[in-house]
DNA sequence: ATTTTATTGCAACACTGTTGCATTATTTGA
DNA sequence: TCAAATAATGCAACAGTGTTGCAATAAAAT
């Protein structure tokens, strides 16, 4: 089942590239000039997920974001292996750092990291 | 607003501190003998994190899963400030060690930690 | 051009968690 | 001990996020 190249999906791409924060679906959506079914939209971003163009994050409101991997990033499992932030305040959420010393007991396997703080951003304070 | 005490209550945070994983509303109502209803399960986890007899994890499956406070912790944010893993097998999640150092850029401030990693855990994978 | 099938849109669904409101039961304290 | 105040509960309805089924569309391959 190899990828078929629809504008659609380029938008979408595009869209999370250009982007310097984390974005949910309904970031997303907004963000979209012509509108795109909100089902082909859950469908892409997996599928992005999937080919590792883009990494989820699951913030501790229980929703996903989606951040397009870094130019330098491996597509491997311990490069996404840092910190999230998402502030409460203005609702983003940035990908922030290097990776994060996370170790397991012996015997364990990581499949996925999802370190996530909440809190307020230095913009957000500083009013 | 101060709170009562109830049965109810006793059996929710009984299961917690008995259990040594962090369990989800599933997991709770799974165990409980007495059926409660679903909403007043949610609103005593909500009160119980709210009081800070237990904390909240929201692991990368999207759900919340809640865990006692160990004896000694201080109730304070840094306590929270640990590693849980949920195996992808057995869907368990465990508090791990002690506190991640987790540094954010100048001028953040963390209200919340929620570092999760999925995989697999020793018991599974020894199968 | 024709065929193949990945992608899309729509509808319906699943799941987790919340809110409103009347009822019940724990506290308080007269 | 009893009555009043109100926290906790149960039920129904809702909200939000994400998924699945299926027919229609469109990209790629021949
Ligand atoms: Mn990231
Ligand atoms: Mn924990
Ligand atoms: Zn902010
Ligand atoms: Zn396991």
């Amino acid at each position: 089942m190899s990828r078929r190249n629809t504008k659609t999906q380029e938008a979408v791409l595009t869209l999370l590239r250009e982007e310097q924060y984390a974005m949910s679906h309904e970031g997303i959506t907004a963000k979209l000039e012509e509108p795109i079914d909100r089902v082909t939209i859950y469908r892409i971003l997996n599928r992005f997920v999937e080919d590792g163009l883009v990494h989820r994050i699951v913030a501790d409101d229980g929703r996903q974001y989606f951040a397009s991997c870094a130019k330098n990033c491996a597509h491997d499992l311990a490069a996404h292996n840092h910190l999230h932030f998402r502030c409460t305040s203005c609702d983003r959420v940035e990908c922030l750092q290097g990776p994060l010393g996370v170790e397991l007991p012996a015997g364990y396997r990581a499949d996925n990291y999802n370190i996530a703080v909440s809190g307020s951003c230095k913009e957000c304070r500083e009013e």
